[in-house]
DNA sequence: TTAGATGCAAATAGTTTGCATTTGT
DNA sequence: ACAAATGCAAACTATTTGCATCTAA
């Protein structure tokens, strides 16, 4: 776990900030980081009590609140259900494609958009301090399994949508 | 109201779909593209129940479910509160600025990351229907106010923060 | 006419809070 | 040592569901 650099980063946040390095940040912090992808507060408990039964939901969300307060993570919505909380990059940044279908998330990590960034907080005289971008769509099974329907109903009908 | 693009896309897209036209769902996208900021469910009861009253609160979640199904809206979190429902761009874009100390949301209009989004579901396959680009630091007048307090305390303490 | 949508109220998540106790510095 | 953080349980808020009624097509 020491070798994960989102980790330490976070946890010397949390320090550098004046708050206490606590058990229970810690272990919200590693399973946040180990699994990085999006977990909700009931996943996150789950993994959590995995580790040290002791540690009461009340903590968890202290301890994301303080998390997204720093920046370390950042709650994001999709599919209408409770908030997913995902570990930002070092430089702020986090990328992702949800597919309608299938719900599968995609991490986006080859990404230039900090390029436009820039200019954008140029124009706007804002300071970034990070950002989250969900694309959605069709991801690439989904979309064959399509092709093939199509494939299979030729002549015989046309799929609404 | 009928020449919102927004709203009328939106209504036809929901009749295009096989679904009814209702009272209910056509006040909960009338009160979406008009405030076009970022409501959450009791922001948007408020205003829909001020334009009829009979109109329940399990209406608008089934509307708001059905919108973000039909990619017309798009739920979205920020300062770990409940989810701010957003209308989506004709091709599916919009972008944000949240400023981390006043909670101002600016609106991102002139946008090239399309351009990025090509390449980038090229690249993994997938079909793009949407995106939404969260960007969050601190705003222009925060930013001011911060540099005002810095030089009053110039000489006598740091920030911490 | 009738399947689909609604409004209500009750049920169920999901999250926050108060407070006595514990813990990191 | 002591302010800060915790865990518990209760309170609160947000969302969903069942069902009789209504309404758009």
């Amino acid at each position: 776990m020491k070798d994960n650099i989102l980790y330490s980063r976070g946890l010397q946040k949390v320090k550098d900030c004046g708050y206490k390095l606590t058990g229970a940040r810690q272990t919200v912090l590693q399973v946040l980081c180990e699994n990085h992808i999006h977990l909700t507060s009931a996943e996150i408990y789950q993994y959590v009590k995995e580790r040290n039964p002791k540690i009461g939901r009340a903590s968890i969300f202290r301890a994301l609140d303080l998390f997204t307060e720093l920046s370390i993570i950042r709650p994001t919505y999709y599919e209408a259900q409770s908030p997913h909380y995902i570990v930002l990059a070092e430089d702020g940044h986090h990328a992702h494609f949800i597919c309608n279908q299938c719900d599968r998330v995609i991490e986006i990590e080859e990404c230039q958009i900090n390029n436009i960034l820039g200019e954008l907080s140029a124009l706007h005289n804002l300071t970034m301090t990070g950002h989250v971008l969900e694309v959605y769509g069709v991801c690439e099974s989904c979309g064959s399994r399509d092709k093939q329907i199509d494939y299979d109903v030729v002549g015989s009908a046309t799929r609404s949508n």
